[in-house]
DNA sequence: GGATTGAAATCTACGCTGTAGGTTTCCCTG
DNA sequence: CAGGGAAACCTACAGCGTAGATTTCAATCC
């Protein structure tokens, strides 16, 4: 029964289409990705995808949602400051990219425009300004955060067993007596310590600008 | 002369048809590349190719490779602050970025080890440490730096001409109040002022781990 | 100088892809 | 019970990456 006949159901909609499509990609990568295959994962004629979403760019679009609406909606609010709430969003989207590294670069590469995206930000962006921040620095804060999560995800997710290009201390004498430092890259640990470069920036920006209306 | 006789020379090598492949990218982008469009674009047979380069994958690299290459060499070492040879490289790399919009994604996925970037690497790295930073914050600053830029830039190159998503100020209040203040999204101004708020970071890092032992 | 060799280029062919268009079957409503 | 729409399948096509065999040229060696 490897083909269903002509007119029966085969219970087809996009979110299981999608939770298989995920599933593919996290199995054997994006190259191998294909409406064919992934029809053969759900034992079913390619074409029956179709009916449910219109082409493989609307299917990478459909993949790219279903991860990041696994993200925790998000505990809390109120009295969290600032540092907290973003300290928590960023953690929730590291350990989505670490769940699906394969599916990653579709997410780092395309805009996010999705309710669940919009919704962490809104927060994120909502609990700076009741922490006081200025306007302006808040206005950048989402650009620098995510700008640092996507690229620093996307360089700890990518590399496959040969990260570590081997650099010659003849060549790069300041780089190589620094390898030893950089031994847990890709870990929480390393993860942290980045975010609290990114953080510490944003929190040097608001001092900067004098930390506007709200400091009372 | 749409084909050219068999066994005469078509003048390839490794630089012309990665020359010819960035073009290839920039004009169509990357979806529509491929070897026969290249071959076409060069005037010959789409095998030839393998003769020099040894399959699709090995024309990406040789693609990020030459852009790479493109970018200035860097003037100058010695007398300049760490903050300058910062804030030197971020720019070159935007520019670059900015030239070949298309083929930054190829940049941003996959890990460069080729000497031009290492060396850029090793010049900020060796910067920082006369500089009299930390090598704890020295060590991981080009993973904060780099890892900002890729995922900045991304954003800012990706989007097509519906870069905004037009959110609802019903929904999502806080980030609408703020829309005034990123309407110069993409702009040099915008980079300056995100690029501060990480160089700031890693300034802050400095600071905080008791700048070590150069300070004296 | 004629034969030999190796490199560069092309030709052929195969399996795979995304998807347009047409066909079949089922279920629901009248 | 007739009709219509939706869901699924089948066929077909143009294009892809590339393995393998073939042709041609230019330089090398006796």
């Amino acid at each position: 029964m490897t083909r269903r006949t002509r007119g029966t159901s085969a219970g087809l909609d996009r979110a299981r289409i999608a939770a298989a499509a995920v599933a593919l990609v996290d199995r054997d990568g994006l190259d191998r990705f294909g409406v064919r295959r992934l029809a053969d994962d759900l034992g079913v004629d390619p074409m029956s995808i179709y009916h449910h979403i219109k082409g493989k760019a609307a299917l990478l679009d459909a993949i790219s949602e279903a991860v990041i609406a696994e993200m925790e909606a998000g505990g809390r609010g109120a009295s969290d400051g600032w540092e907290e709430v973003a300290r928590r969003t960023a953690h929730d989207y590291r350990r989505m990219a670490y769940r699906h590294p394969r599916v990653f670069p579709l997410l780092a590469t395309r805009p996010q425009k999705s309710p669940v995206a919009l919704a962490a930000l809104e927060r994120l962006v909502a609990a700076m300004r009741d922490g006081g921040l200025p306007d302006r620095v808040v206005a950048d804060a989402p650009g620098v955060l995510f700008g640092f999560l996507n690229g620093h995800l996307l360089a700890v997710l990518g590399g496959g067993p040969d990260e570590a290009p081997a650099i010659d201390p003849a060549d790069y004498p300041a780089m190589a007596a620094l390898t030893p430092l950089q031994a847990d890259f890709g870990s929480v640990a390393e993860f942290d310590r980045l975010l609290d470069s990114v953080l510490g920036g944003i929190r040097d920006q608001a001092a900067r600008h004098g930390r506007a209306h709200a400091a009372d």
